[in-house]
DNA sequence: TAATAATAGTTTATTTTGCTAACTATTTAT
DNA sequence: ATAAATAGTTAGCAAAATAAACTATTATTA
Protein backbone atom coordinates (compact mmCIF):
# COMPACT_ATOMS: atom_id res chain seq x y z
CA UNK A 1 0.00 0.00 0.00
CA UNK A 2 2.43 2.31 1.38
CA UNK A 3 4.77 1.36 -2.04
CA UNK A 4 1.83 2.97 -4.41
CA UNK A 5 2.03 6.30 -2.39
CA UNK A 6 6.01 6.61 -2.96
CA UNK A 7 4.85 6.31 -6.82
CA UNK A 8 2.06 8.47 -7.51
CA UNK A 9 2.55 12.83 -7.25
CA UNK A 10 3.60 14.09 -3.91
CA UNK A 11 0.79 16.61 -4.78
CA UNK A 12 -2.02 14.25 -4.88
CA UNK A 13 -0.45 12.51 -1.67
CA UNK A 14 0.20 15.73 0.01
CA UNK A 15 -3.75 16.69 -1.09
CA UNK A 16 -4.83 13.60 0.94
CA UNK A 17 -3.99 15.49 4.17
CA UNK A 18 -4.95 18.60 2.60
CA UNK A 19 -9.06 17.28 1.74
CA UNK A 20 -10.29 16.06 4.82
CA UNK A 21 -8.68 18.40 7.01
CA UNK A 22 -9.95 21.60 4.96
CA UNK A 23 -13.68 19.73 5.19
CA UNK A 24 -13.41 19.04 9.06
CA UNK A 25 -11.91 22.96 9.43
CA UNK A 26 -14.78 24.26 7.19
CA UNK A 27 -17.57 22.14 9.74
CA UNK A 28 -16.00 23.96 12.34
CA UNK A 29 -15.89 27.44 11.19
CA UNK A 30 -18.77 27.76 8.92
CA UNK A 31 -20.66 29.56 11.64
CA UNK A 32 -18.18 32.49 10.90
CA UNK A 33 -18.68 31.75 6.96
CA UNK A 34 -14.72 32.46 6.73
CA UNK A 35 -13.86 28.64 5.51
CA UNK A 36 -11.04 29.92 2.70
CA UNK A 37 -10.30 32.31 4.69
CA UNK A 38 -9.15 31.64 8.05
CA UNK A 39 -5.46 31.38 6.88
CA UNK A 40 -5.76 34.81 6.08
CA UNK A 41 -7.00 35.83 8.90
CA UNK A 42 -4.45 34.49 10.80
CA UNK A 43 -1.89 36.23 8.47
CA UNK A 44 -3.47 39.38 9.09
CA UNK A 45 -3.18 38.91 12.77
CA UNK A 46 0.40 38.01 13.32
CA UNK A 47 1.83 40.63 10.74
CA UNK A 48 -0.14 43.32 12.38
CA UNK A 49 0.25 45.50 9.29
CA UNK A 50 0.40 44.26 5.86
CA UNK A 51 -0.56 44.27 2.37
CA UNK A 52 -2.89 42.15 -0.13
CA UNK A 53 0.35 41.27 -2.03
CA UNK A 54 2.34 40.04 0.88
CA UNK A 55 -0.40 38.01 2.28
CA UNK A 56 -0.49 36.06 -1.08
CA UNK A 57 2.86 35.84 -1.50
CA UNK A 58 3.25 34.36 2.08
CA UNK A 59 0.15 31.80 0.74
CA UNK A 60 1.23 31.83 -2.26
CA UNK A 61 -2.50 32.86 -3.25
CA UNK A 62 -2.47 35.18 -6.51
CA UNK A 63 -3.52 38.51 -6.27
CA UNK A 64 -7.24 38.37 -8.00
CA UNK A 65 -8.29 35.58 -5.67
CA UNK A 66 -7.01 38.04 -2.70
CA UNK A 67 -9.12 40.92 -4.21
CA UNK A 68 -12.21 38.29 -3.44
CA UNK A 69 -10.97 36.93 0.09
CA UNK A 70 -10.43 40.27 1.28
CA UNK A 71 -13.65 41.59 0.02
CA UNK A 72 -15.41 39.17 1.33
CA UNK A 73 -13.77 39.45 5.22
CA UNK A 74 -14.35 43.19 4.54
CA UNK A 75 -18.09 42.62 4.40
CA UNK A 76 -18.45 40.44 7.14
CA UNK A 77 -16.43 43.43 9.01
CA UNK A 78 -13.50 41.44 10.12
CA UNK A 79 -10.95 43.55 9.12
CA UNK A 80 -10.51 46.87 7.01
CA UNK A 81 -8.34 47.70 3.91
CA UNK A 82 -6.77 51.48 4.59
CA UNK A 83 -4.50 53.12 1.97
CA UNK A 84 -0.78 53.78 2.43
CA UNK A 85 0.19 56.96 2.62
CA UNK A 86 3.69 56.12 2.00
CA UNK A 87 2.99 54.53 -0.84
CA UNK A 88 -0.64 55.27 -1.95
CA UNK A 89 -1.08 51.69 -4.22
CA UNK A 90 -0.84 49.75 -1.57
CA UNK A 91 -3.76 48.70 0.87
CA UNK A 92 -2.74 48.05 4.04
CA UNK A 93 -4.45 45.79 5.66
CA UNK A 94 -5.64 45.60 9.58
CA UNK A 95 -8.44 43.60 11.61
CA UNK A 96 -11.19 45.21 13.26
CA UNK A 97 -12.26 45.00 16.91
CA UNK A 98 -14.77 42.19 15.64
CA UNK A 99 -12.28 40.47 13.46
CA UNK A 100 -9.79 40.00 16.67
CA UNK A 101 -12.49 38.45 18.60
CA UNK A 102 -13.17 36.16 15.86
CA UNK A 103 -9.46 35.59 15.33
CA UNK A 104 -9.14 34.48 18.89
CA UNK A 105 -11.58 31.64 18.74
CA UNK A 106 -10.82 30.39 15.20
CA UNK A 107 -7.09 30.41 16.20
CA UNK A 108 -8.01 28.19 18.55
CA UNK A 109 -10.30 25.88 16.89
CA UNK A 110 -6.86 25.59 14.12
CA UNK A 111 -4.77 24.73 17.49
CA UNK A 112 -6.90 22.11 18.29
CA UNK A 113 -7.14 20.60 14.70
CA UNK A 114 -3.57 21.02 14.02
CA UNK A 115 -2.94 19.08 17.12
CA UNK A 116 -5.21 16.05 16.51
CA UNK A 117 -3.99 15.64 12.94
CA UNK A 118 -0.46 15.26 15.01
CA UNK A 119 -1.70 12.77 16.89
CA UNK A 120 0.57 9.87 17.74
CA UNK A 121 3.36 12.07 16.13
CA UNK A 122 6.28 12.78 18.66
CA UNK A 123 7.27 16.25 19.09
CA UNK A 124 10.31 15.84 17.09
CA UNK A 125 8.52 13.80 14.18
CA UNK A 126 6.07 17.07 14.26
CA UNK A 127 9.20 18.86 13.74
CA UNK A 128 10.56 17.49 11.37
CA UNK A 129 7.27 16.93 9.16
CA UNK A 130 7.48 21.03 9.23
CA UNK A 131 10.64 21.33 7.80
CA UNK A 132 10.22 18.87 5.46
CA UNK A 133 7.50 21.11 4.02
CA UNK A 134 9.55 23.95 4.45
CA UNK A 135 12.53 22.33 2.40
CA UNK A 136 10.13 21.09 -0.05
CA UNK A 137 7.87 23.90 -0.61
CA UNK A 138 11.78 25.20 -1.27
CA UNK A 139 13.10 22.93 -3.74
CA UNK A 140 9.70 23.34 -6.15
CA UNK A 141 10.60 27.09 -5.74
CA UNK A 142 13.74 26.99 -6.86
CA UNK A 143 12.86 24.84 -9.72
CA UNK A 144 10.46 27.04 -10.63
CA UNK A 145 12.63 29.87 -10.78
CA UNK A 146 14.96 27.76 -12.57
CA UNK A 147 12.59 27.43 -15.65
CA UNK A 148 11.41 30.72 -16.09
CA UNK A 149 14.92 31.54 -16.21
CA UNK A 150 15.46 29.28 -18.81
CA UNK A 151 12.85 30.50 -20.79
CA UNK B 1 7.97 33.27 9.50
CA UNK B 2 7.68 29.73 10.59
CA UNK B 3 5.97 30.59 13.45
CA UNK B 4 3.14 31.77 11.28
CA UNK B 5 2.81 28.39 9.10
CA UNK B 6 2.12 26.56 12.46
CA UNK B 7 -0.72 28.81 13.47
CA UNK B 8 -2.51 28.33 10.14
CA UNK B 9 -4.14 25.50 8.70
CA UNK B 10 -2.44 22.30 7.80
CA UNK B 11 -4.26 22.13 4.63
CA UNK B 12 -2.91 25.45 3.22
CA UNK B 13 0.52 24.22 4.47
CA UNK B 14 0.45 21.42 2.62
CA UNK B 15 -0.82 23.22 -0.34
CA UNK B 16 1.76 25.28 -0.63
CA UNK B 17 3.41 21.88 -1.63
CA UNK B 18 0.82 20.63 -3.76
CA UNK B 19 -0.09 23.93 -5.63
CA UNK B 20 3.63 24.15 -7.23
CA UNK B 21 4.24 20.87 -7.70
CA UNK B 22 0.94 19.84 -9.54
CA UNK B 23 2.13 22.92 -11.89
CA UNK B 24 5.45 21.47 -12.69
CA UNK B 25 4.40 17.89 -13.21
CA UNK B 26 1.27 19.16 -15.71
CA UNK B 27 3.94 20.72 -17.57
CA UNK B 28 6.20 17.70 -17.53
CA UNK B 29 3.26 15.61 -18.58
CA UNK B 30 1.26 18.01 -20.54
CA UNK B 31 2.02 16.27 -23.59
CA UNK B 32 0.43 12.77 -22.54
CA UNK B 33 -2.54 14.67 -21.87
CA UNK B 34 -2.49 13.35 -18.27
CA UNK B 35 -2.03 16.37 -16.25
CA UNK B 36 -4.85 15.29 -13.83
CA UNK B 37 -4.53 11.58 -13.86
CA UNK B 38 -1.53 10.49 -13.46
CA UNK B 39 -1.98 9.49 -10.12
CA UNK B 40 -4.86 7.34 -11.58
CA UNK B 41 -2.55 5.18 -13.98
CA UNK B 42 0.00 4.84 -11.76
CA UNK B 43 -2.34 3.25 -9.52
CA UNK B 44 -3.65 0.98 -12.18
CA UNK B 45 -0.81 -0.51 -13.08
CA UNK B 46 0.34 -1.08 -9.40
CA UNK B 47 -2.36 -3.32 -8.64
CA UNK B 48 -3.14 -4.59 -12.19
CA UNK B 49 -6.45 -5.13 -11.72
CA UNK B 50 -8.94 -2.51 -9.72
CA UNK B 51 -12.50 -1.12 -10.01
CA UNK B 52 -13.15 2.43 -10.36
CA UNK B 53 -14.21 2.45 -6.85
CA UNK B 54 -11.18 0.85 -5.42
CA UNK B 55 -8.89 4.01 -7.45
CA UNK B 56 -11.19 6.73 -5.46
CA UNK B 57 -11.08 5.41 -1.88
CA UNK B 58 -7.00 4.62 -2.53
CA UNK B 59 -6.98 8.24 -3.81
CA UNK B 60 -9.66 9.97 -2.39
CA UNK B 61 -11.68 10.61 -5.16
CA UNK B 62 -15.53 10.87 -5.42
CA UNK B 63 -16.83 8.51 -7.98
CA UNK B 64 -18.80 10.93 -10.01
CA UNK B 65 -15.26 13.14 -10.21
CA UNK B 66 -13.74 9.26 -11.36
CA UNK B 67 -16.25 8.86 -14.26
CA UNK B 68 -14.23 11.74 -15.66
CA UNK B 69 -10.87 11.03 -15.12
CA UNK B 70 -11.52 7.50 -16.14
CA UNK B 71 -13.26 8.17 -19.68
CA UNK B 72 -10.67 10.63 -20.18
CA UNK B 73 -8.26 8.42 -19.77
CA UNK B 74 -10.22 5.29 -22.06
CA UNK B 75 -10.64 7.98 -24.60
CA UNK B 76 -6.46 8.61 -25.10
CA UNK B 77 -6.66 4.66 -25.17
CA UNK B 78 -4.29 4.30 -22.13
CA UNK B 79 -6.68 2.38 -20.15
CA UNK B 80 -9.54 -0.49 -21.06
CA UNK B 81 -12.97 -0.84 -19.15
CA UNK B 82 -13.99 -4.68 -18.88
CA UNK B 83 -16.80 -5.61 -16.88
CA UNK B 84 -16.68 -7.86 -13.99
CA UNK B 85 -18.31 -11.40 -14.81
CA UNK B 86 -18.13 -12.03 -11.18
CA UNK B 87 -20.22 -9.09 -10.10
CA UNK B 88 -20.90 -7.11 -13.07
CA UNK B 89 -22.05 -3.71 -11.70
CA UNK B 90 -17.95 -3.72 -11.26
CA UNK B 91 -15.66 -2.67 -14.59
CA UNK B 92 -11.86 -3.76 -13.87
CA UNK B 93 -10.01 -1.11 -15.38
CA UNK B 94 -6.57 -2.79 -17.06
CA UNK B 95 -3.50 -0.39 -19.19
CA UNK B 96 -3.82 -0.68 -22.97
CA UNK B 97 -0.47 -1.17 -24.66
CA UNK B 98 -0.08 2.27 -24.87
CA UNK B 99 -1.09 2.92 -21.38
CA UNK B 100 1.49 0.52 -20.11
CA UNK B 101 4.41 2.54 -22.72
CA UNK B 102 2.68 6.11 -21.06
CA UNK B 103 2.91 4.56 -17.94
CA UNK B 104 6.77 3.64 -17.78
CA UNK B 105 7.45 7.09 -18.84
CA UNK B 106 5.71 9.35 -16.69
CA UNK B 107 6.72 7.06 -13.75
CA UNK B 108 10.11 7.95 -14.19
CA UNK B 109 8.81 11.55 -14.65
CA UNK B 110 7.18 11.21 -11.02
CA UNK B 111 10.00 9.95 -9.76
CA UNK B 112 12.39 12.36 -10.91
CA UNK B 113 10.41 15.24 -9.58
CA UNK B 114 9.97 14.18 -6.22
CA UNK B 115 13.53 12.87 -5.78
CA UNK B 116 13.94 16.56 -6.95
CA UNK B 117 11.38 17.68 -4.35
CA UNK B 118 13.23 15.80 -1.15
CA UNK B 119 16.66 17.23 -1.98
CA UNK B 120 18.30 18.55 0.97
CA UNK B 121 16.10 15.89 3.03
CA UNK B 122 18.07 12.83 4.29
CA UNK B 123 16.58 9.34 3.71
CA UNK B 124 15.55 9.28 7.20
CA UNK B 125 13.96 12.45 6.82
CA UNK B 126 12.23 11.30 3.75
CA UNK B 127 11.10 8.25 5.40
CA UNK B 128 10.06 10.18 8.59
CA UNK B 129 7.96 12.77 6.13
CA UNK B 130 5.92 9.91 4.65
CA UNK B 131 5.48 8.06 7.78
CA UNK B 132 3.97 11.87 9.28
CA UNK B 133 1.43 11.80 6.05
CA UNK B 134 0.13 8.68 6.72
CA UNK B 135 -0.25 9.38 10.10
CA UNK B 136 -1.86 12.36 9.86
CA UNK B 137 -4.05 11.29 6.91
CA UNK B 138 -5.14 8.46 9.47
CA UNK B 139 -5.86 10.92 12.11
CA UNK B 140 -8.62 13.16 9.51
CA UNK B 141 -9.90 9.87 8.76
CA UNK B 142 -10.88 8.85 12.23
CA UNK B 143 -11.91 12.45 13.14
CA UNK B 144 -14.46 11.86 10.10
CA UNK B 145 -15.40 8.89 11.02
CA UNK B 146 -16.22 9.53 14.57
CA UNK B 147 -18.48 12.79 13.19
CA UNK B 148 -20.47 10.84 11.49
CA UNK B 149 -21.07 8.53 14.00
CA UNK B 150 -22.31 10.98 16.98
CA UNK B 151 -24.81 12.36 13.96
C1' DT C 1 -38.55 -15.99 -2.40
C1' DA C 2 -40.26 -11.47 -2.70
C1' DA C 3 -39.28 -7.17 -1.13
C1' DT C 4 -35.78 -4.08 0.49
C1' DA C 5 -30.99 -2.28 1.11
C1' DA C 6 -26.87 -1.41 -0.68
C1' DT C 7 -23.33 -0.88 -4.21
C1' DA C 8 -20.90 0.48 -8.82
C1' DG C 9 -21.24 3.41 -12.07
C1' DT C 10 -23.47 7.15 -14.88
C1' DT C 11 -25.85 11.54 -16.22
C1' DT C 12 -27.35 16.09 -15.52
C1' DA C 13 -27.40 20.43 -13.53
C1' DT C 14 -25.74 23.97 -10.27
C1' DT C 15 -22.33 26.27 -8.01
C1' DT C 16 -17.81 27.37 -7.04
C1' DT C 17 -13.14 28.12 -8.45
C1' DG C 18 -9.02 29.54 -10.90
C1' DC C 19 -7.00 31.98 -14.61
C1' DT C 20 -6.37 35.30 -18.13
C1' DA C 21 -6.46 39.69 -19.92
C1' DA C 22 -7.20 44.32 -19.63
C1' DC C 23 -7.59 48.15 -16.81
C1' DT C 24 -6.52 52.37 -13.13
C1' DA C 25 -3.55 54.55 -10.05
C1' DT C 26 0.76 55.13 -8.36
C1' DT C 27 5.66 54.63 -7.84
C1' DT C 28 10.35 53.50 -9.58
C1' DA C 29 13.92 53.44 -13.01
C1' DT C 30 16.29 55.31 -17.06
C1' DA D 1 10.11 63.15 -19.10
C1' DT D 2 9.23 58.77 -20.49
C1' DA D 3 8.95 54.08 -19.77
C1' DA D 4 8.60 50.19 -16.85
C1' DA D 5 7.05 48.11 -12.82
C1' DT D 6 3.85 47.40 -8.97
C1' DA D 7 -0.74 47.13 -6.12
C1' DG D 8 -5.04 46.47 -6.71
C1' DT D 9 -9.37 45.83 -9.40
C1' DT D 10 -12.91 44.18 -12.84
C1' DA D 11 -14.98 41.10 -16.09
C1' DG D 12 -15.42 36.88 -18.23
C1' DC D 13 -14.45 32.21 -19.34
C1' DA D 14 -13.23 27.47 -18.55
C1' DA D 15 -12.40 23.95 -15.35
C1' DA D 16 -13.77 21.88 -11.01
C1' DA D 17 -16.29 20.37 -7.17
C1' DT D 18 -20.89 18.92 -5.42
C1' DA D 19 -25.40 17.21 -5.23
C1' DA D 20 -29.44 14.73 -6.90
C1' DA D 21 -31.52 11.43 -9.47
C1' DC D 22 -30.95 7.55 -12.16
C1' DT D 23 -29.80 2.29 -14.06
C1' DA D 24 -28.09 -2.10 -13.29
C1' DT D 25 -26.76 -5.43 -10.30
C1' DT D 26 -25.94 -7.80 -5.99
C1' DA D 27 -26.72 -8.63 -0.99
C1' DT D 28 -29.85 -8.79 2.90
C1' DT D 29 -33.81 -10.07 5.41
C1' DA D 30 -38.55 -10.90 6.70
Amino acid sequence: MEKIYKKIPLSRLCFMVVKPYFDILSDKLKSYGIEKTSSILVVIACKKQCTQQDIGTLLNIDKVTMVKLIDLLVRKNYIKKMQNPKDRRENLIVLTKKGREVHQKIEQDIDALNNNSFKRLSKKEKENFYQAIFKIENNLKNIITSQKQTK
